[in-house]
DNA sequence: TAAGATATGTTATATTATATCATTTAAATT
DNA sequence: AATTTAAATGATATAATATAACATATCTTA
């Protein structure tokens, strides 16, 4: 399990870097946007859109998927979520504008997903690229298994 | 792209493979298994569920959804094709059998997937998971980018 | 041959995601 | 402030991906 004191704080260390970053990059954290962010950090699991979808339901009117996706999009592509391909799902990024690359441990088990980024892997991906004379434009790493918790 | 000089070779070769496995195994290589093998090696590039669907239906009868997707995960279990998760496609393992993790350099401009497989790779993978006390038991390592040909 | 296991057929539906066009809101310009 | 423009959202429809559930057939082996 993720160790974290008060998820309340993650929650609203989330929101901040949201308004943050959109400061920086001159973007708008609207409404919708704020909301979904919230409800993708609501827990240290996987999001998936459809639940997002329910959730903002029971606050909003009649939300519709282009709502929720367009929001993720705009999250995604400002680095404040990650997408996990294996369970077309998503989890807030821990440090958002802090790293070029990451990987993810996902607990099979409790299911939560710790975010990592290490050099290291990160060299060892580059060097293996280019013994393919491979241009890497973007990774996807995810790591299935079981974390301390849940193994222990 | 592919350096394959005879691509039917690729394909044969495939199809020996699934044949020997299926026989160390003894498990069936049956006719709807073998053809759809067959068609995920149409090419080096990522077969889609529903592409296959198509393909198949132009040679069998009328096949369904459930059809292609038993026959690919009987394919995936024993590691004779890969699902590439970043696009919801498959493609042809090349090594069969022969190990453990893999990870796959994909181009976005000409589609075609290089498969590897290096120990230094996964040896990084597997000292980052630990240090995390995380017990692995799937890795999926996909890279985008561009190929020696595209890139050149 | 009968029993059990495996594979396939069939229908329906669940899940995930996007295209398209209309409308609204916010920002920039005059 | 009014006008124009761009960005965001609303709304409807549908595309793309995948599985559940149950019936039937085929293959194994007792």
């Amino acid at each position: 399990m993720i160790h974290c004191e008060k998820h309340n704080h993650c929650i609203s260390t989330a929101i901040k870097h949201g308004e943050e970053i959109c400061n920086e990059k001159g973007l708008k954290f609207t409404a919708i946007r704020r909301k979904v962010l919230e409800l993708v950090w609501e827990s240290h699991k996987p999001a998936k859109a459809y639940d997002i979808l329910e959730k903002l339901a029971k606050e909003d009117g009649a939300p519709v998927p282009p709502t929720v996706y367009r929001a993720l999009d705009f999250l995604l592509q400002n680095g404040l979520v990650h997408r996990l391909n294996s369970l077309n799902a998503f989890v807030g990024c821990s440090h958002p504008g802090l790293h070029k690359q990451c990987y993810f441990l996902i607990c099979t088990h409790c299911e939560e997903v710790t975010e990592c980024c290490t050099n290291q892997l990160g060299k060892a991906i580059g060097v293996s690229a280019k013994e393919n004379s491979f241009t890497t434009e973007s990774v996807s790493l995810e790591i299935l298994g079981s974390c301390k918790t849940c193994s222990a």
